[in-house]
RNA sequence: GGCAGCGUAGCUCAGUGGUAGAGCAGGGGAAUCAUAAUCCCUUGGUCGGCGGUUCAAAUCCGUCCGCUGCUACCA
């Protein structure tokens, strides 16, 4: 059985994340590995993760809230990963791009480009801030448009005039941090990552995958091909971070650390190393990462659109400039899974105008399960997709409460009104039982496919009509009618429907586990050995046998009333 | 400005050369086990506009309009 790697894109460190990040790389990442575990067996399925915790966005905002920036990484490392576990993410390791495993592996990495000359040092000139004492990325050196006469424009573009700047060009300009005018343009040196060398071998590799990855994720690839690829400077003058080691550049570079984004792919090997670690089984992570041990191993990663280009040009560039020189090549990705935004009512999630929903709050509102189902239905694949209150009030209230909820529901209360608290065992399948297992069949596979395909939209709505498939068998069944007439019959019915809940417990557990397990455990499965159906549907049909005892679960999902809605909508933002 | 993606039924979206599809919403019916839930049937679209290629275009080409995003020192 060949193993699966699997990564979503590090949630940068800076606050807690909304909505958009989840449905764009965790969840779908999350499902997907909950689907391989339960198909290839746990031990050849790993699934990392690790929070982004370098750059000049984490340390302003730990000087906003007064925090040593180590303090203020784990203090919302710490935060992230509970919510996160709150929503089920099932990661084998979620990690810290700040760890010491990474910081080798980072200087590893950089020593191995350095040494086969990927790398090289040049002088740029950078704003310097003598008020915030500190060197200022574009973005944060405010001033006048050249162009438009807009007076907020950023160093890199105006956001009036869209026009791109460069930060020189402004009219007086000033630290967006202090906004002091103290500001001058130094020299300072920096090591650069000869990108431009890989620009053929980079372009051979997109053009292969070009049928095998969605149009995201390859569209943005080609055009930054199709640009020219830049080298690009790969540290920064800042204090948080991996530290350049003296032994590259005769020490030029002391003091410096590398840019935030030459060491956040890394750490997908770094968050292996430290899963590793932490089961003090210190070389299993090559196992995953290198050849050639790794020959049996599929590499996937899933991200939103703005993470692309890191993905498809930035790290492979240190993938494969390390290779050149490596006889354990590190492992390139075989697919990237791409995902376009999450909007909310048309727009942007924004945390400065209080649009949209976080993940904490989300959380305090519905348990996961309401927003996992929500957004695997909605998930943005080929376009950008858009929340509303509405929408997902209507998606949970049909589809979990009606279709789902009330089927499980209106089994288990009739057969424990019937027969007891234990399954029948009178009566025999007939022609109904057959017409269920080969239309079970059919959508088992329609959905298994979907699945190994990625397609999660897909994927839901097959679910969903596995879950319709269910309502239909005791639609015709009719206990309820059989039940006056032939008992036995009605008893059989039951026999299935109550594996019919079973089969579902396991087909639905990659998108909603909560629900799974309160199923699973009402029909005497045990949640944690759910095994993805490979034989005939008929057989599934039959695993829970004559004598078995279950229960009457809890309604499982409330519906979202008209009032509620309202009341959402006027919290967060929202405009209908 | 340049580039990319998108524009299909009231809504959310499939469909990439061969007689327009799904779910929801709307309409009709059946059933009464169940969270008044379910099941069946059904109304509804000149596939953004215009032009072209083709025996045949939602699908390919050109052009225009609209929306969204990216444009490399935010990540």
């Amino acid at each position: 059985m060949s193993r699966i790697l699997i990564t979503s894109a590090l949630p940068y460190v800076n606050g807690i994340k909304h909505l958009g990040n989840l449905a764009g790389s965790m969840l779908p990442a999350d499902v997907y590995a909950r689907f391989q575990r339960a198909r290839r067996g746990a031990e050849n399925v790993l699934y990392i993760c690790a929070t982004d915790e370098h750059g000049t966005p984490a340390e302003l905002a730990a000087l906003e809230e007064g925090l040593p920036i180590a303090d203020y990484a784990a203090k919302y490392h710490r935060i992230q990963k509970s919510i996160y576990d709150g929503f089920q993410l099932s990661f084998d390791y979620f990690g810290r791009s700040s760890s010491p495993q990474n910081h080798a592996l980072t200087q590893e990495f950089a020593r191995t480009l350095w040494a086969g000359g990927h790398l090289d040092v040049r002088t740029t000139r950078q704003v310097y801030s003598n008020a915030d004492k500190r060197f200022l990325p574009d973005r944060y050196v405010i001033g006048t448009c050249p162009h438009c006469g807009y007076d907020r424009a950023r160093g890199d573009q105006c956001e009036n005039c869209t026009r791109v700047l460069d930060p020189v060009d402004l009219i007086e300009p000033r630290s967006a941090l202090s906004g002091s005018p103290d500001i001058e343009i130094k020299d300072t040196s920096h090591l650069f990552l000869k990108q431009s060398a890989f620009a053929g071998e980079i372009r051979t590799w997109i053009e292969g995958k070009k049928s095998e990855w969605g149009t995201v994720v390859t569209s943005i690839a080609l055009k930054w091909l199709d640009e020219g690829l830049r080298d690009r400077g790969i540290t920064r003058d800042l204090e948080w971070g991996v530290p350049v080691p003296d032994d590259i550049a005769d020490g030029k570079l002391k003091g410096k650390v590398f840019y935030v984004w030459f060491d956040a792919p890394i750490e997908y090997i770094g968050a292996t190393r430290e899963w590793a670690d932490a089961k003090g089984d210190p070389t299993a992570w090559e196992r995953w990462w290198r050849a050639p041990d790794n020959a049996d191993v599929r590499y996937v990663e899933f991200m939103g659109k703005d993470n692309v280009p890191f993905h498809t040009v930035g790290f492979p560039v240190t993938i494969l400039g390390s290779n050149k020189s490596s006889n354990r090549p590190w492992k390139l990705v075989d697919e990237i899974k791409g995902f376009n935004w999450l909007n909310y009512y048309g727009g942007k999630f924004s945390t400065s105008q209080k649009r949209g929903i976080f993940m904490d709050q989300a959380l305090e509102i519905l348990p996961a399960d309401y927003w996992r189902y929500y957004l695997i239905a909605n998930a943005p694949e080929s376009a950008d997709s858009s929340f509303t209150w509405e929408h997902f009030a209507a998606t949970v209230n049909k589809d979990l409460a009606d279709v789902l909820g009330n089927f499980v529901n209106r089994v288990l209360k009739f057969a424990t009104a019937r027969f007891g608290s234990t399954v029948p065992a009178e009566g025999k399948d007939g022609p109904t039982e057959q017409d269920l297992a080969i239309r079970l069949e059919r959508l088992i596979g329609l959905y298994t496919v979907q699945l190994e395909e990625m397609q999660f939209r897909k994927a839901a709505q097959e679910l969903r009509a596995i879950w319709v498939a269910a309502n239909e068998y005791v639609a015709v069944a009719a206990p309820w009618t059989t039940i006056k007439t032939d008992p036995a019959a009605s008893a059989a019915s039951i026999r299935t429907a109550i594996n019919l809940i079973g089969l579902i417990a396991v087909l639905s557990a990659p998108i909603i586990p909560q629900t799974a397990s309160a199923l699973a455990e009402a029909v005497g499965l045990d949640p944690n050995k759910l095994i993805w159906p490979t034989g005939k549907a008929a057989d599934e049909l039959r695993k829970i046998k004559a004598g078995q005892a279950f229960t009457v679960p809890p309604v499982l999902f409330g519906k979202l009333l008209p009032d509620q809605v309202e009341a959402y909508e006027a919290r967060f933002g929202g405009d209908s």
